[in-house]
DNA sequence: TTGTCTCCCCAGGGGAGACAA
DNA sequence: TTGTCTCCCCTGGGGAGACAA
C-alpha cells in the first residue's frame, strides 16, 4: 500500500540527481527527486522528524487525528507526553488518494521523564527535526497552482501560469503558429502522465490539453485542489497533487487508514510499547500543522520552560488558504486542559487563544504552547512589559476592563485590551478560579473523593470520544444553574468536559460496560443519561475542589491551568449526591510526574508575578 | 464484506414468500427469495452442508483452492480426511464480484475416526446435505441466459428469450406499437436495478434497453458470462450473475479471499482447531463442484465400502458449459494417491480417469471416488458384469487388448475396451503394480527405511505447493530410465512426486530451510536442485517397497491403490544412494488410521474377486 | 426465435478563439 | 495575464429496424 521513500536513503542521493535514474519498477524518478516531490507536496511547513531525535509523542493529539466511532472508554496508564527516540521515517503516498503521510517509528525513552524531574537535562537542543523550509530553496523549478473552475472543467484542458511554464517546461518553437509539445509527468507513485502542452489563443497562453483530463478523472481532482509540477536538474518533470480537503479518511482502504485501525487499538499499541520499550510506529499527515503531535523535545522543554501568561500576546506560523507559512497574531485568553479528565496535565492544545484577524476559515481556539512564539520574540514574562506598539495603539485602542481579572494565580491581573478583548474577557470572566479555598483543603477533598471508589487507582475510567466532548454544549451549564450567554457558549465550545466527569455509580456502570461490547448507539445513549446523572450529583464542593486544584497546579511550575470558572457566580446547588467528585491519581500529576515541592518553590516566583501593565506587539506583517 | 445469508434463518422463512419483506437495510427482498436467488447462482449442482450434519473435510482438497506463492513445507499431522460436524453454514455473496460462497464452521469429531476403525459406525445414513436440485423445483419463474456478444455490446440492450420473458416478466399491453415497461430487479446484495423493457423489432422481440450497460459496465460482465432472472411469488424480481471465468481471485480485497489467508494460514487453522477441538471456518464456491473438499460422511463412507477397479466404468455428474448437471461417463484408469508425500492415504482425487468424451474443456483426469456412481448404478464388482450396452458396442468397438492387464490386487483383469481405452493402457501399462515383492518385505523395507533418519516421526517435512507437483513432468521419468511417450506423459502428469520425496539429507535440509524464512525463488531453486538430488538417489529397490506396499494397501479393504508403474520395465539403475527412500509414518495409513486384521480380511473377499469379463454401460443422455 | 449489423441521432466532451476581469 | 464562455466538431453510445442464422 502506498509509496515508501526511504528518507535515509533519500538524503544520501541528494546531491546526485543525475545519476540515480534506475529504480528497481524501472521509474526514471529519482528516489531524491521522488522526495523533492514529496516534500513539495506536504508543503512548506511539514515537519519531519529526524531519525535518532528525541521528540515527545502525545497520544491525545495523535487520538484527534483518528476518526472513530468507538468513544475511549478506558484512559491507560499512560502519560500525556511519552518521551521517544525517532528510530526510524518512512515517507508514503496513498495509494488511492496521493495523500503524503509519514511514518515515524518511535521508542520510548522513559529515562528522559526521570531525568526532566530531577532537572538533569539540559541539551534541549537535541535532535530537532527539519522542517521543510530549507528543502524548498532546492527546488526552484517547481510550481503549485490551484485549480479553477476552468481547469476542472470537462471542456478544455489547464491553464499553466506563463512562468510556471516558461521555468517548468522545455520551451517552445515561438516561431510557429501553435507551438506544442507532449510532456510527461510522473506522480508519487512512479505513474507516467501524458499532456499535451500547447501554446495558443488570442492573448496567447500556455494550456495543458490532450490528456488532462484523464488525470483530473483518475485523481478526482476538484476545483480548490492544487497540482505541482516539478522539474528535476536532469529535465524529468514530476507532479503532485495538494488537496483541498483531506480526502484521507473516506476511503476505508486506505493505507493510511488501515495502519491507523481504531482508536483503541492505537492506544493499546503506545501503551504495550512504553510498557516494554519496544517500538511503535505512529502515521501522521505532516500537512496538518496544527495536530502535530510528534514535537521536537527541544520544542517542548522550551516551551515548558518558558512562562505563558493569560493575556500575553503571540505569534504562530500558519499555513492557510491564503497565505503559506506567514504568521498570525494572537492572545491568550485562557490556560487549562484541554481534556481534564483524559488527559489532565496535557500540554496539547492547552491554550484557548484569540486571533487578531477573523479567520473566515473556523481557525482553532486552542493551540498548543510549542506552536506560539511570543511576540516579540523575547521569552519569558519580560514580554509583557515591553512598550505598547504602534499597530497595537492604532488598531487596538486600550480598554481598561471595569473589572478585575484573576489570572488564577491568586493575584489580580490588570491589563487592558480591545474591545474585543474584552468581549472574549466577558465571556472568559468565569474562567479564573478564586483561590478561595486553600490548597490543604483542596488535596484533602479530592483524595477523600477519591477513596469512596475502591479499587480505582492509576488506572483510570472515562469518558469521551477523541477528546473533544460530544453533546449539547449548552446544556450541561444551564443545568448547573448559570445564566445563558451566546459569548460564553462559544469561548467554552469544547471545554464543557466536568459534567462527564464520571462520578459514584455510574463510573462503575460505564466501566461494566465497556467491557460489555455495548453499540456505539447505546455507548452515547448512556452517556447521556450519564451526563445527566453527573451533573445531578456534582456539588459545588467538589468543583470548587477542581478548580482550585488546578489554580494549585498553576502555581507549580508557571503553566497556567485555568478552567472554566465554575466557582463565580455560584449558584444555589441542590446537593443531589453524596458520593461527590473523583479526581482519578493521573490528574494530580503534571506532565506525566508528580509535582514535587522542589519545583513548586522554582517556579512560583518565576512565573507568576502579577502584571500591572500589560503591553502588546504590533502583529509583524510577513511577506 | 458481502451479502450474508443465514442459512437457518432463511429455511424456516421459505414457506411465507409474501410476508417476510422487512429487512433491517430496509431491503424489500426477503430473505426466503434471496436465498432462492443465492441458489440460482450457485448453480443446480451446489453442496451445501446441513447444519449438525456429520461430514468430511479434505484439507487437500482445500489447499488446492487457495491460490499461493508459498509452498507448503511442513505437511502438519494432519488426517487427510477430518471428520468433522457441521456447526453453522453461512451464505455469503462477494461484494466485488457477487460471486456466491459458503461459510462452513466445522468441530472436528475426532471420535468418528477411531469409531470407524473398529468399525462401530454404520448410521452412515447420517446428515448429508441439501443438493440443491430439490429447491430448483421451487422456482420455476427464472431463467439463466448466457450473454452472447450483441447483450455485451456498447449499442443496444439485453435480448430475452420469449418463454423467458412471459414468464418472468410482467405482461405487456402487445396491443400497443411498440409496448414497453419498466423493470426493478434486486441484486444478492439488494442493489435495485432498472431495465425498460420493451417488445419491438421485426420480427417483435423481447428486450432490456435503458439501464443494461450500465448494469453491464457496473458488474463487469462480458459475454459468456449469464445472468439470471428470477421472479418471486410476489412478482419481485431479483437478478444474479454466474460468471464464465471465476475472478474471485483476481481481487485481494475480495471478501472470501481475505478470509481464506494464506494457505499456511488455513492449515495451522485447522490443525490447532483438530488438537483443540474446537470449531473453525471454510469458506468454498459451492460452484465448483469438482473441489468439493467438504464431503457428506455418508457419501463418504458408502465411497470407502464401495469397491473400485482399475477399468471400471462410471458416471459422474457435472455442470458443464453445454450441460448443466447431466451425467457424463468415463473408465478408471488408475488408482492411487494424488500427492502420496504430503496426503499419503488421501482419497482426494485419487482415481485417474478417462472420459468417454473429449471434452473441449479441460476436465479433470482425477475425480474423488464419492463424485462417481458405477456405471449401471449397481455398487460393487458384479456391475463389471453387467451386459454391453447398445451404444458402447456401436461406439467403442471392443478390442481384446493384446496384453495381460494386472489389476492391482494380484490378478489379472481380462476385458476389452475400445482403442481409445487401449491406447490410454499403453500409457497406463505401467502403472499397475505387480505383486512379486512379499508383504513382509515391504513391512521391513519401510519401516527399516524411516530409521534412517533420526527424530523423524509423523510431523514430516515435505515439499509441493497445492499438491499438484510442479516443474517438468519428464524430467523425472526420464532419468528413471523409461522410454519418452507422449501419451504416457499425458496421462500421468500431475503424479510424478516420487522424485520429490524427502530423502536423506535433502530432507533435513528443507527442514531447516523451511524455519529459516526463504523467499519463493530460493525454494524453487532449491526444489529444483532436490529433485535432481532425488531422483539420483532413489533406488529400484525403494521404488519396488513403494509399489508394492501400495498393491498391500490395495487388498486391505478394496479400494486400490495402484501408483504409477515403476515396477516394469526395471531399468538398469544406477544405484547412486544408500540411504534409499523414506516412508513416512503417515504413509504407513490409509485414511488416516492403520489397517487392522479384521478389516483386511473382511474386504478381501468382497471386493477382489476378479473381473473376468467387463462390460459398460451406455452413457445414459439425459435431458 | 434471436444474434448481429447498420443506421440514425444526440449528448457530451475536447479543443479552439472571443472576451473580459 | 488568465479565467470563463461559447462555438464547433467529432466521437461514442443508446436505440431502432434490417437481415439472416
Amino acid at each position: 500500500m502506498g509509496v515508501l521513500i526511504d528518507l535515509n536513503d533519500a538524503i544520501v542521493d541528494d546531491d546526485d540527481d543525475e545519476e540515480e535514474e534506475e529504480e528497481v519498477d524501472g521509474s526514471s524518478l529519482s528516489s531524491a527527486m521522488c522526495l523533492e516531490l514529496w516534500h513539495a507536496c506536504a508543503g512548506r511547513l511539514s515537519y519531519m522528524p529526524e531519525n535518532g531525535a528525541l521528540v515527545v509523542y502525545i497520544p491525545q493529539g495523535h487520538l484527534q487525528q483518528i476518526p472513530s466511532e468507538i468513544p475511549i472508554f478506558m484512559a491507560y496508564d499512560l502519560s500525556p507526553h511519552v518521551f521517544c527516540r525517532v528510530v526510524d521515517v518512512n515517507l508514503h503516498a496513498d495509494v488511492a488518494t496521493d495523500e503524503v503521510y509519514v511514518q515515524v517509528s518511535l521508542i520510548p525513552e522513559n529515562e528522559i521523564e526521570e531525568k526532566l524531574k530531577i532537572g538533569e537535562i539540559d541539551e534541549v537542543g537535541e535532535g530537532g527535526g527539519i522542517e521543510s523550509e530549507v528543502r524548498e530553496i532546492k527546488t526552484p523549478h517547481m510550481f503549485c497552482k490551484t485549480l479553477t473552475a476552468s481547469d476542472t472543467s470537462s471542456h478544455g484542458g489547464f491553464s499553466v501560469p506563463r512562468r510556471a511554464a516558461e521555468d517548468c517546461f522545455p520551451p517552445l518553437d515561438y516561431k510557429q503558429q501553435r507551438p506544442w509539445q507532449d510532456l510527461t509527468a510522473k506522480d508519487l507513485h512512479g505513474e507516467e502522465w501524458k499532456f499535451r502542452h500547447i501554446y495558443r489563443g488570442r492573448p496567447r497562453r500556455h494550456l495543458l490539453t490532450t490528456g488532462w483530463t484523464a488525470f483530473i478523472n483518475r485523481k478526482k481532482l476538484v476545483s480548490g485542489d492544487a497540482v505541482l509540477f516539478l522539474r528535476a536538474g536532469n529535465g524529468q518533470l514530476s507532479l503532485g497533487i495538494r488537496r483541498a480537503t483531506q480526502v484521507r479518511y473516506s476511503i476505508p482502504s486506505s493505507s493510511m487508514c488501515s495502519h491507523q485501525r481504531s482508536n483503541v487499538g492505537m492506544l493499546k499499541d503506545v501503551v504495550d510499547a512504553v510498557s516494554t520499550k519496544s517500538t511503535f510506529d505512529v502515521y501522521y499527515n505532516p500537512r496538518e500543522k496544527l495536530s502535530q503531535f510528534i514535537v521536537p523535545f527541544s520544542k517542548f522543554s522550551k516551551s515548558i520552560n518558558n512562562s505563558v501568561h493569560i493575556g500575553m500576546r503571540f505569534k504562530m506560523q500558519m499555513e492557510t488558504k491564503h497565505d503559506t507559512g506567514r504568521r498570525y497574531c494572537g492572545l491568550i485568553t485562557g490556560i487549562g486542559d484541554m481534556d481534564p479528565v483524559l488527559w489532565p496535565g496535557s500540554k496539547w492544545r492547552s491554550l484557548l487563544v484569540r486571533w487578531d484577524e477573523e479567520f473566515e476559515l473556523n481557525l482553532q481556539n486552542r493551540v498548543s504552547p510549542w506552536e506560539i512564539e511570543p511576540s516579540g520574540a523575547v521569552y519569558g514574562s519580560s514580554n509583557m512589559l515591553a512598550p505598547h506598539s504602534k499597530r497595537a495603539r492604532i488598531c487596538q485602542p486600550l480598554v481598561k476592563p471595569n473589572f478585575p481579572v484573576p489570572d488564577g494565580t491568586g493575584l489580580f491581573l490588570d491589563f487592558g485590551e480591545s474591545l474585543r478583548f474584552q468581549r472574549v474577557l466577558q465571556g472568559q470572566e468565569l474562567c479564573y478560579g478564586t483561590p478561595y479555598c486553600g490548597v490543604d483543603e483542596l488535596n484533602h477533598h479530592s483524595y477523600k473523593l477519591q477513596e469512596c471508589i475502591p479499587g480505582l487507582n492509576s488506572r483510570m475510567v472515562a469518558l469521551g470520544g477523541t477528546g473533544i466532548p460530544p453533546g449539547n454544549s449548552c446544556m450541561p451549564y444551564k443545568g448547573v444553574g448559570f445564566g445563558e450567554c451566546v459569548g460564553f457558549q462559544k469561548v467554552l465550545q469544547g471545554q464543557e468536559i466536568f459534567p462527564e466527569l464520571p462520578f459514584g455509580r455510574s463510573l462503575v456502570d460505564y466501566h461494566d460496560l465497556g467491557a460489555s461490547g455495548l453499540t456505539v448507539e447505546e455507548v452515547h445513549r448512556l452517556r447521556r443519561e450519564n451526563e445527566l446523572k453527573a451533573w445531578m450529583q456534582v456539588s459545588p464542593h467538589s468543583v470548587h475542589a477542581i478548580n482550585n486544584w488546578n489554580a494549585r497546579r498553576n502555581l507549580s511550575n508557571g503553566f497556567k491551568v485555568v478552567d472554566r470558572g465554575l466557582t463565580l457566580p455560584l449558584p444555589s446547588w441542590p446537593c443531589l449526591g453524596s458520593q461527590g467528585l473523583i479526581l482519578p491519581e493521573k490528574s494530580r500529576k503534571l506532565f506525566g510526574f508528580p509535582i514535587t515541592e522542589e519545583m513548586q518553590a522554582k517556579n512560583v516566583d518565576d512565573n507568576c508575578s502579577p502584571a500591572k501593565d500589560s503591553s502588546y506587539e504590533t502583529p509583524r506583517k510577513e511577506q
